[in-house]
RNA sequence: GCCUCCUUAGCUCAGUUGGUUAGAGCACCCGACUCAUAAUCGGUAGGUCCUGUGUUCAAGUCACAGAGGAGGCACCA
């Protein structure tokens, strides 16, 4: 056994501005089952992680919900924590970076930095909202595409041609908190000069901190240049005032991985750690963050960069996973499978979403994906199938024939197999310790196959019903348990839960890696209950639906994909209502119910499908802009409603003769319209 | 537009520096068994290694081109 190690393991920081989803929970799982592993082998470890709870979005989400920042994000630490106890996320400590820890250290990092010339100032031109007397960040402005000239696009690029532009180039732009239309104003911004550490950097970064993946990934970006990296913020911003500045504020991702720290702090504040042992510069106690391979940049070039410049030290590894998709597609709300961590949980059991993310997860950052069907078969057959049942299938013997009691003397056959599976220890640890869980879930699954022929070969049932052999039939069924018990130990970082319920079973007080070295003889097992239940397909089902509710139930408030990419998107602020206007202007629409007879895919558009609209008095063609959510031959026959009397456009492929109505985002969110039942081509809506 | 990565059995994935008949688990089918949560054990079957061209004595593995997917850059971080 190696030397005791002191190890500090972070997850990315889940923004304050959503619930957890199951994407988030890659990460967390990955994370906690490394951090239960290292516990388990003796190490002094210590899994922190927080709120990441400043910017732009929580400030306009606490104000549209008419409460304090303070108060939405207090509400919403509860739910994450809630959340995360129920996937068994074990935390040494769960922390805010709206907190005095944080501040104190967003504050000596800038401080430090700034007295090491790497802080400079430039001013910048930004568009500002005149009505309510803020900046607007890029995403907060809406307007036409200067290129293609599409409506409602975000100021930075387009989603209908995928140009690319600063707001300032937006046609008619429109603050989407209020509507106005934003003035350009200059403000003087102060950025962090990552140029500085540019050698530093590029040194660290093939020094075995990162994947190689992600190293070569940088050496693209070393090659363009590093960029100074804005890091203020004008008031009014929820956040750190930045010392000896007026109405400015630390940007978000300034003070997001500083809250690592200050969750540490925390920490060693309850416990009576020593801080700088963990931090100090030359520390030599181990730091490892997991992260998604979105965030990349931040961390492995920013976040290393802060803390050499200002006197700390830097991670030991940084460890990026890849982005989970669902069925092979991204999570979708249209499809149901924007699955919310509360939503699994009110009809799942998170140990098997554990054990599914462990069977693939390796050091890699490639996706993963959660197969449904997989899902079910994988966890059915390994977890219950094999594993659970060999204890299922030798307690009642032991119960019912020998007390309870497991034997004591063993045969050199009995020995020498649980010997093989002691031999797997060390390399199955090396697995975990590597991250490459699928190969350490093989491996113990090739050991469940060799204790569950064991028990067939020796056949207790068989020799239960022969006087002579109760020592031959005490034996099998006593080792039986002695393999359950290695195998539970083995996944005990992955099974927390079924370890703790198995370790009651077997009547043991710990499940260290080491206790297994001890073969459990002449002890005493308590009656086997199921430790668990399979997955049926009817409860994926009910998942399904339910997570469909959701998204109905709360659709304008919902986060998007990966942990934190999307901070700056303000999807959870429904758009502001439009300027007012009389009757009359809205009884110049001439909406009606109209028929789809027949609907196509236009091959040389990206996202158009073309429509043949019934409406009574004949037929008209369309060119809609919805073929990414819908499919053209589940169109046909279905009813909508559409903008008859519109001037028919000139289009590339054709002409236009009206608009389809539809709601949503874009992307698969897209809704169509659709009257209640009755209703018949040609009617006009009023 | 430029760049990177991925594509192996119905599903999920292994395939070492190019080297015999390409592997595993699950599912399927057949047989055995009945201790066990219809669990388990044995066996059969299942592959144009995305496509094409090339390098080589030899290509899943190397090169080039193409298709599909993911991501990055150009804008932003």
């Amino acid at each position: 056994m190696p030397q005791p190690r002191k190890i500090v393991i972070t997850s990315a920081l889940p923004y304050a501005n959503g619930p957890i989803h199951l994407g988030h929970l890659v990460e967390y799982i990955q994370t906690d089952i490394w951090s239960r592993f290292q516990k388990m082998r003796g190490h002094e470890c210590y899994y922190v992680c927080a709120d990441d709870a400043h910017g732009t979005p929580i400030m306009l989400r606490a104000q549209a919900e008419g409460i304090t920042p303070e108060t939405l994000i207090a509400r919403i630490s509860k739910e994450h924590q809630q959340d995360f106890a129920g996937f068994n996320i074990g935390f040494d400590h769960y922390h805010s970076t709206h907190s005095v820890e944080n501040q104190y250290f967003a504050t000596t990092i800038y401080e430090r930095l700034k007295a090491q010339n790497h802080i400079s100032r430039k001013t910048i031109k930004q568009f500002f909202d005149p009505e309510k007397s803020m900046f607007l960040p890029d995403r907060f402005i809406k307007g036409t595409c200067p290129k293609c000239k599409a409506t409602d696009q975000y100021g930075d690029n387009c989603e209908a041609c995928g140009a690319t532009y600063s707001p300032t180039d937006l046609i008619d732009p429109k603050s989407v908190i209020s509507g106005a239309t934003p003035i350009e104003k200059e403000t003087e911004h102060l950025f962090f000069e990552l140029a500085h550490f540019n050698d530093e950097l590029k040194a660290w970064t093939h020094q075995g901190h990162l994947q190689t993946q992600i190293a070569n990934k940088l050496d693209e970006w070393f090659e363009s240049g590093l960029r100074a990296w804005d890091i203020s913020r004008d008031a009014p911003y929820f956040g750190f005032e930045i010392p000896g500045e007026k109405d400015k504020f630390f940007y978000v991702w300034l003070d997001a991985p500083i809250g690592y720290m200050a969750s540490f702090k925390a920490l060693c504040d309850r416990k009576g750690l020593d801080f700088d042992d963990y931090w100090g510069k030359d520390a030599d106690t181990e730091l490892y963050h997991f992260i998604g391979k979105d965030i990349i940049y931040f961390h492995a070039l920013f976040w290393p960069a802060m803390l050499s410049g200002a006197n700390f030290r830097t991670p030991s590894a940084i460890y990026a996973h890849g982005f989970l998709t669902i069925d092979g597609q991204k999570m979708s709300k249209s499809r149901g499978t924007f699955i919310m961590a509360k939503t699994y949980l009110d009809h799942l059991n998170p140990e098997h979403l554990r054990y599914y993310f462990a069977a693939k997860l390796n050091s890699r950052i490639d996706d993963i994906d959660l197969n449904l069907e997989d899902f079910a078969q994988r966890v059915n057959s390994d977890l219950i199938g094999k594993v659970v049942n060999i204890a299922s299938r030798c307690a009642g013997f032991v119960v019912k024939k020998f007390d309870g009691k497991l034997c004591e003397d063993w045969s050199p056959i009995a020995l020498a197999l649980y010997q093989s599976f002691l031999d797997k220890s060390e390399s199955i640890a090396e697995l975990y310790e590597r991250r490459e869980y699928v190969q350490a879930m093989r491996d113990i699954m090739a050991l469940a196959d060799k204790a569950n022929e064991y028990i067939d070969d020796t056949a207790p049932w068989v020799l239960a019903k022969q006087p002579n052999q109760q020592a031959a039939l005490h034996e099998s069924v006593s080792l039986g348990i002695n393999l359950f018990r290695v195998l539970i130990t083995y996944l005990a970082p992955v099974l927390p839960d079924t370890a703790l319920k198995s370790a009651d079973f077997l009547q043991l007080t710990s499940l260290q890696w080491r206790d297994i070295e001890q073969p459990l003889v002449g002890h005493i097992i308590k009656k086997f209950k199921p430790l668990m239940t399979r997955i049926e397909a009817e409860t994926l089902i009910k998942m399904m639906d339910a997570s469909k509710g959701d998204i109905a139930a709360q659709a304008p408030k919902s986060t998007l994909g990966s942990t934190e990419a999307t901070k700056a998107n303000p999807a959870s602020a429904p758009d502001p209502v439009a300027t007012e206007i009389e009757f009359d202007d809205f009884a110049k629409i001439d909406l009606r119910i109209a028929k789809i007879v027949n609907a196509e895919t236009v091959p040389e558009a990206n996202k158009l499908l073309k429509l043949t609209l019934d409406i009574g008095l004949g037929q008209r063609q369309v060119f809609a802009g919805i073929k990414s959510a819908y499919d053209p031959s589940k169109l046909i026959g279905k009813h909508t409603v559409m903008v008859a009397n519109l001037k028919p456009r000139k289009m590339r492929f054709g002409l236009s003769e009206g608009m389809v109505l539809a709601a949503g985002p874009g992307g698969k969110d897209l809704f169509l319209l659709n009257p209640d039942d009755g209703a018949t081509p040609g009617m006009r809506v009023n």
